[in-house]
DNA sequence: TTTTAAGGAATGTTGTTACATTTAATGTAA
DNA sequence: TTACATTAAATGTAACAACATTCCTTAAAA
């Protein structure tokens, strides 16, 4: 069943809108499914983003700049992910040293262990749900990378 | 420029994890440039959704739960959408005759008036950012259909 | 019938996002 | 040094989303 049948949109003015919408839609559905396994560890999408990027600098610290520069998703307010994150005991935040506006997060012990809890049942869900051969994976990535180019 | 590059992760657990995180990203990539043009007619992005649906549909209407069903980000909450919309004068909203429970949504007159000319915007962006062949089209909408299969 | 269940939409509540503003620290030019 | 602009992050506020609950209507069962 294609995104036409889905969405029971049978004419659209372009192959290119269909692509457009066909992406929306398919991020809606990615993350519909992806939604429920965040929230059964107590976390938001946004928040396990951030957690994720920390585990790729730790163990160096990342600004609050340099999480906002790397998120998926631009638009949402990292000050407060971290706010979120840090009363969980997930990340530590404090001062950076050589400049006082800026503040040092780090990812703590328990947002580590938290993360390899987690990494054990994404690659379930992801196996779960890869129809693609590697080479398709491959040309839809190198498709999605000209489209923003 | 790759996704990898975009992002600053070099490493992906596999190709088919990369296309996940590049739907993701693309898809936020596309709503980023799309927000500012809803927002120059007054519009969420939910809103202008509901009000394309709702042409779909016309001179039919639309009962609430078929719009729910149809919408891409089936998560937000169609009542209060409508209610914004009929606010602007861009729906009318009136009880179905056959089943009290159900209510009937037709987009008005201005709603279609509006969608005319937001047409024409849309289409200028689509061309202004299209960078696939058609042939790459269609083989992005044939791999994201079969993504979700 | 009377009761009970199920459906369609609206509403209440809580948390989050979007955006503007504020606070504080740093850099720079007169 | 003082003044002014810039940067980094936090905060205030209004709108929005997520989810549960409620209200009313229809359907179905006892």
């Amino acid at each position: 069943m294609g995104i036409a049948e889905e969405i029971k949109q049978q004419k659209f003015k372009s192959e290119f809108s269909k692509a457009i919408v066909n992406i929306i839609y398919t991020n809606s559905w990615l993350n519909q499914e992806n939604l429920q396994l965040f929230k059964s560890y107590g976390l938001t999408t946004p928040q396990f983003n951030i957690l994720r990027i920390l585990r790729g600098q730790h163990p160096k610290p990342a600004t609050v700049n340099l999480l906002i520069d790397r998120m998926l998703d631009k638009s949402s307010n990292a000050s407060r992910i971290i706010d979120k994150l840090e009363q969980k005991e997930l990340v530590i935040r404090r001062q950076c040293s050589n400049d006082r506006r800026a503040v040092d997060v780090l990812i703590s012990n328990k947002g580590l262990e938290l993360l390899e809890e987690m990494d054990e049942k994404m690659s379930d869900w992801e196996s779960s749900i890869n129809t693609l051969t590697e080479q398709e994976a491959q040309t839809l990535n190198g498709l999605l990378d000209k489209l923003r180019s």
